[in-house]
DNA sequence: ACCCCTGATACCCGTGGGGTATCAGGCGCT
DNA sequence: AGCGCCTGATACCCCACGGGTATCAGGGGT
């Protein structure tokens, strides 16, 4: 009696995204009459309403956007399917980690290091991505494992293995009077004439509210960093990039952040194992002292 | 480029089950011949090889164990994304919570009267289930929540919430020397003549070795305790049902148990959130103080 | 040598998914 | 008001593909 297909579920979240027949059947690729048969289809078949056809336009209804997001998941997941299979295939038992481009360099270094010196260790792959896409890229097969940080990113529906907790460090230009100093508060740093903090995009896209310039990718970050026109707030162990004319100094009061292995809830393949427990063992080894030496020479 | 049809996936997941295209034909209420076509088909697609046809009977390649258990999860998710739908439009945000048939009477008792009495409380449906069957039920959309034991109940891919951590009691018939006892340990407990621990199956239906009865039901687990045939450790909170003619004796070196809330990772519906707001609140004003006086009645 | 059991191939048929042409209604513009 | 236009819905056609039956191919078991 039941069984969705794909495809409508494809059809749906075109229309859903769009709120237009027209451009969504384009977006498709195909007319737009059978994509409203198909959805017209997909409501009988599930009995339910998932759409308001009003004048001049097309919204969702609340079942609707159960259904919308119900609908990426399962379309998530089939990706996936086709994806770790493919891989299964190819580089059979290897593993993808994937990892925000720039952060915690020494970290993942010694990581794989540590890694590949196991017996039984397997190629890792590197998939560099953009603050915030890891959830996604674990959830449609693109990557096996990522290096995520608490509480910045969201870990719902992933499991994960904590690696390291460590305070933040504010980069400053070595220049700026703030750059003197040998730690710092997030009242201080928060509001600093000249130079503010950068605002991320939300969820939805919109920016909040603020004096400091509108980034969306690292590369743009670095680049206002270079050029002192932002402070930045990250871990210590995160410097994205080398920044000879610039300081890290602490951030005393800023939340604590865990570095940490995550990867998609349920997986258990037998590489992913040993590489948690590689990072389990660097963990208890004490990863700390290396990276507060860093610090400290950037620092001076 | 990509694009698979979960036809094809349940198709697969039935030829991969039954190792045997005929069987799998049959289960699925069609000939062979178009079933051998389109897992043919699949594996074109994907350019990987799923089955050893060999001689004599199907077997899976190591591409196709990672299918397998993709595939699974993918329609798990198309199914969950119909249900949902169904019963956003059905029951407007209405909540469904599934639990071990007979487990955690009070506390569900507790948290069900405590939620109801908020302002925005909605209808929450109760699904009893078996014991293990919680993430199956979670995930594929037939509860939105669940209370669930750790460490006896698989977490991966569920958020949660804590309610209560407590320690396991032994049912034992009121007429067998133990019941004198006041209090017990798993050595004493884990081989009683006569009054051995039932065994259940494991997760590929076969059991434990061990004197005990084999048991996979939790009507079945009642009758043999009901007639003084297996000794019972559970969870302080979790008599299942009223044995007048039996007493609980705590058992002190038994793994805590925690009970808590759980539900499909990254889910955030209002309702559930007012649920596990509830729950937190009853984990503070404390449970623990009803639930030791009521095995101090059972016991006494 | 035989049969039978396996999955694969050959071929046919009908459904249904997709196309084009057109309709229906609501809003804006003059 | 009347017209045009933009929306999604309907009507109708067609063929591609999913499914059926019949049959093949090969490998064991007796």
């Amino acid at each position: 009696m039941d069984g969705l297909e794909t495809r409508e579920l494809r059809y749906f979240v075109a229309v859903a995204e769009e709120l237009h027949f027209g451009r969504a059947a384009e977006r498709l690729n195909m007319a737009q009459p059978p994509l409203s048969r198909a959805i017209q289809q997909l409501e009988r078949r599930l009995g339910v309403l998932l759409l308001n056809r009003d004048r001049r336009g097309v919204s969702l209804t609340t079942a609707g956007e159960i259904m919308l997001v119900e609908a990426r998941r399962a379309l998530d997941a089939v990706d996936a399917a086709a994806r770790r299979t493919r891989r299964a295939a190819s580089a059979p038992s290897g593993l993808v980690l994937t990892t925000k481009a720039g952060a915690s360099h020494e970290l993942l270094k010694q990581l794989l290091d540590a890694y590949a010196a196991r017996p039984g260790a397997v190629e890792i792959d590197v998939l560099l991505c953009e603050i915030g896409e890891q959830g996604q890229i674990l959830r449609d097969g693109r990557a096996d494992v990522a290096i995520m940080h608490t509480p910045f990113d969201v870990m719902t529906g992933l499991d994960s293995a904590e690696i390291l907790t460590e305070g933040q460090v504010a980069i400053v230009p070595a220049s700026h009077p703030l750059a003197r100093r040998s730690s710092l508060t997030m009242a201080e740093v928060s509001d600093v004439p000249g130079l503010p903090i950068a605002r991320w995009p939300r969820h939805d896209g919109t920016y909040p509210p603020g004096p400091g310039p509108e980034v969306h990718s690292q590369s743009q970050l670095a680049q206002l960093v270079a050029l002192g026109r932002t402070l930045l707030v990250i871990p210590a162990s995160s410097r994205a990039w080398q920044w000879p004319e610039h300081v890290a100094v602490p951030v005393l009061d800023a939340p604590l952040v865990t570095t940490l292995l995550a990867w998609p809830a349920g997986v258990r393949s037998p590489a992913l194992a040993e590489l948690v427990e590689t990072a389990r063992q660097l963990k208890e080894r004490g990863i700390g002292d290396l990276v507060s030496v860093k610090n400290h020479k950037i620092a001076g």
